[in-house]
Formats: structure tokens, C-alpha cells, sequence
DNA sequence: CGCGCGATTGAAGCGACTCAACGGCAGTGG
DNA sequence: CCACTGCCGTTGAGTCGCTTCAATCGCGCG
């Protein structure tokens, strides 16, 4: 979702044929390996009607898609991480959310024909892309593309749903303590070190995310730290208890500074 | 997604067969009426394949579905109000949003199989139940259908996106001026005051879905009937100053300083 | 009628926001 | 090569607003 170990890899292989698009005759495989990335099992991935997938690179720093604009497709993540945002009117950016290899970004655009958000890359990223007009064509579906997609906009549901959850505690630290374990959950599923990684996002970004000042979450890591429940030097953290990190996610509503002393 | 102006008619013939769910002779009648209700056209409907669609019926304060609960199906909202939560272990719940006519509910539960959050009743409703077999069948798929379904998804990854729009505004009033401002578009695309609606869910549910304290809630309602904004009598709300309500909405947190966003 | 629940209002404390200053680091251009 | 300039990250101090605890009122319901 957001993190790696410093491996995310550019070996397999990106060369694009273009400035943009890679296509042509690697279409084919590009939809075999995007069904292999997103877990489908690839059977019949051979007997597919042409739905052409497209590849793209998109350098950090470098905006995949803008907000507002007029839609062309959805995007699965083949590696990099993005990160998602609304742009207020007074120019404040409200993070929507981080998303990383094997997730989708774009999708709210289908209702509209606009991207409701941007998407810009946290580090240097490539992307499949599926055209709109090829995911609401009537004809010639892929079966197996169908389902692909419907898991994976299930999936950033879930997601976008966490969200609420981190934004809902009251507390700063609780809101940091449950990123960090989400984070941690995300590298875990992805087959990665689930104690230690690297952050991808900047602090205002989290911030953003958490719905706090960017002040507060300084203060926050350095509350999580002097609790001795993670190390953090840099965008390198290390989780150092994991049972106590779990345990002050619990708290919602009521702060978590604990207070033995009940008034009496 | 939330309102109505005390119309809601239970006219056009609920009436379910069994105790939970209709179906027979009437299935293929539901499909084409879901396709309508969800703005589909459509062309085809009668020569669609066999995809059953079956209706069911919830009083108020009845759940749809539970939290964690084995997914069976998604839900078209056909009519009422439901809110969707997740209960945290110290029992707190976290209202993640409120649907309504023409909303889908429980999508989340396809990539897991289980349902990330419960849905209750506010008002006596109805809805069309989409099995998630059927949903992911390979053969004798519904082409109309699965447009209605993806851009119902869309449409739902807006609404969370929203969510954190509204959780994102600092002061407390400008939330509720947010959630109110959303409630009356809501009402306008569905066609009826976008001036005066009435409340389906309590001040708690409110609370919880703004991410504050429910007293809170109660202070701000204060202030905006206050600042000539509103009225608010128990649950019927009408909006004496658009112009006014909206502009209080623009207040997010302090401007983000440009940063990235290098060339597009 | 009494009970419970929703809603409102008051009082007090504290936690986060805001403003501000500082050090470190990278990119840039003289 | 090194000042210069942003940006990121941290830390400090003060104010404000929300949370929390508490009491009260109205209303529906058994």
C-alpha cells in the first residue's frame, strides 16, 4: 500500500514503447500477468477477447491522473506506491488514501466521467491501465477481468472504510498506532518484513490522512517512541511491540492517557 | 441516502412471498425494475439471462446484514434509509455512512466473503438482493446488469470518499454545514425539497458519522439555527440560507503549501 | 405512571491547533 | 565549490474548542 524494504524492483522488465503507453503485441500477456498480479487464477487467460491492457510508467513525483479530470481509465498498481487526494478550494490537500502494489486507483471516476481525485506517484511506479470504454463495452466481456476488477473496487471499499476508522479516535497517537499496524498488515500480506519498513508519504501527508496537523504527528511518533512501542529514525520504522501498539488501538471515543487515578 | 419528506409510499406492491425474500414469476419483473431504479436503460431487459433477483423487505431497526456475517448478497436499495457501522471492541460504533434509494450496501463483503460492517434499518424498507454467486458466475452474465453494478460501486467509493471530506473540516459546524449541504443534494437528485427533509438517523448517528461528540452535534445545530443558516425542529431540518451554508462549508484546515505536483 | 431513550444545556479540563523558530538535507545556480 | 533556497521534520508556547461529566427536559411505550 504505501511502503517497501527497499526492494520494489524494476526488473521485470517496464521499457514502455512509448512516451507513455506500452502496447501493441504485449497486450496479451500484459492481461495474463495483471489477472496474475491481482490474484485471479489465470485459467482461459489464453481464450480472452481483446481487452487491451495498457502499461505505464509514472516517475515519482509525476501525477497519474488529476482531479477533475475527464476519465480514460482505471488503474491497477504493478508496483510503486500512489497516493490519493482531493484539492479544496482554498487549497488544502485531504489525503484519501495510500495505494500500493495490487490495488486499483481511478475507479470513482466511472460513475462521473471525471476522476474525483488526483493520484500522484510517492516513488517511481508502473501501472496497468483499463480503459473505461473497454470496462462498459456490452460485448465481449472477460469473464475473469469482470471478476478482477469487482474484487479489487471491493477491496479500496474496505479500505476507504479503514479510513473512517483511523479518522474516528479521538487521539492523535491512537490514529498514528492504527496507521502503523494497517501498514504493517499491508507489508505482511505482501510478503515483506511486517516490523520494519519505509515510509513512502511525507509527514503532512500522513497527517492529511489522519486528519490532524502535521505538527501533531511529530508529537505523536515521539509519544509512540518514548512508549517504546516502535523506532522511528526518519521514514524508517521499526515496530518493537506489536501487542501494545494493538492494544492502544482499541481506544475510540475517551483518551487513552490512561489516568490510574480515578477522581475520587 | 438519508431523508425523506414523509413520502416514502409503500405503494408500488412490497408484498414478499416468504417470510425474508420474493422471487418466482416475479424475478424476472425485478431485474428490469432494478435496472430502472438504478438508471440503467434498458434496452435488452427482456432478453437477459437468467439472473434472479430477489426483493426483500426490513422494518426499522432491523439489520440487513451483521457485521462479520457470511455474505450472501449486495443490496440495491429499492426504498427507506439504512446506516452502515462497524462496532469496535469497547463497543463503540463508527457510523461509516448512510444510504439510501437507488444505493448499493454491502459490497465490501466480496473480496472477503464476510461483511466489513453492519446495515440497520432507520425506516421501514426494501431491497433487491443480488446474489454474490451469481455476481461472480462466469457463464450467462447480464451485460446491463454488470454496468449497473460497477458504476453503483462508483458511485458508493464517492460517497466514502465524501466521508472523509466531511471528517476532515475542523470545526464542528462546518461539518455539520457539510453533512447538511450533502444531505440536499441527496434530496434534490432524488427529486424532492432540497429545502426542507426530515432526519432518519439520531444526533448520535450523526455524531458518530462526523467523528465528534454527540453534544456536540447538538451545539452546532444550535449555532447554524443561530447564524440564520437553519431550522431545526427535532428531526425536520429546512435550510433558510444556501448561499450562507455553503460558504461555511469552505473552511478545511490551513492552505497545504503546494509541494508536489511537479509537471503534469 | 414510571422507565428509558433522545436531546439539550452547563461547567471544567485538556488536548490539538495555530503561530513561530530552528536544524538538516537536497537541489540549484552563481 | 559554496551560498542560497525550499522543503521536511522537530520543538516550544499560547489559545481555543472539543470532550467529558453531569443535570434536566420531553417524549414514546410498556
Amino acid at each position: 500500500m504505501s511502503t517497501s524494504n527497499g526492494n520494489s524492483q524494476p526488473s521485470d522488465s517496464p521499457k514502455p514503447n512509448g512516451p507513455f503507453w506500452s502496447g501493441g503485441a504485449a497486450e496479451r500477456n500484459a492481461l495474463a500477468e495483471l489477472l496474475y498480479l491481482m490474484g485471479s487464477d489465470a485459467r482461459g487467460a489464453d481464450a480472452l477477447p481483446a481487452v487491451p491492457i495498457l502499461m505505464r510508467i509514472v516517475r515519482e513525483g509525476n501525477t497519474l491522473f488529476a482531479e477533475g479530470a475527464q476519465a480514460e481509465a482505471i488503474y491497477f498498481i504493478r508496483a510503486g506506491t500512489f497516493k490519493t487526494f482531493r484539492t479544496a478550494e482554498d487549497g488544502y490537500e485531504q489525503v484519501l488514501g495510500f495505494a500500493g502494489r495490487t490495488e486499483l486507483v481511478g475507479f470513482e471516476s466511472l460513475s462521473t466521467g471525471h476522476y474525483a481525485s488526483a493520484a500522484v506517484a510517492l516513488e517511481d511506479s508502473s501501472v496497468y491501465a483499463l480503459l473505461l470504454r473497454d470496462l462498459l463495452s456490452v460485448g465481449q466481456r472477460n469473464a475473469g477481468l469482470d471478476r478482477t476488477v469487482l474484487q479489487a473496487v471491493s477491496r479500496a471499499m474496505v479500505r476507504r472504510g479503514e479510513l473512517a476508522g483511523v479518522m474516528s479516535a479521538v487521539a492523535a497517537e491512537v490514529k498514528l498506532a492504527r496507521f502503523f499496524v494497517h501498514l504493517s498488515d499491508f507489508m505482511r500480506v505482501a510478503g515483506q518484513s511486517a516490523l520494519t519498513f519505509h515510509l513512502r508519504m511525507s509527514r503532512r501527508d500522513i497527517a492529511s490522512y489522519l486528519g490532524v496537523a502535521h505538527e501533531t504527528i511529530s508529537r505523536a511518533i515521539a509519544a509512540l517512541v518514548n512508549l517504546q512501542l516502535v523506532s522511528v529514525h526518519a521514514r524508517d520504522v521499526q515496530i518493537r511491540d506489536m501487542r501494545g501498539l494493538q492494544a492502544l488501538c482499541g481506544g475510540t471515543r475517551q483518551p487513552v492517557h490512561d489516568s490510574n487515578a480515578r477522581h475520587a
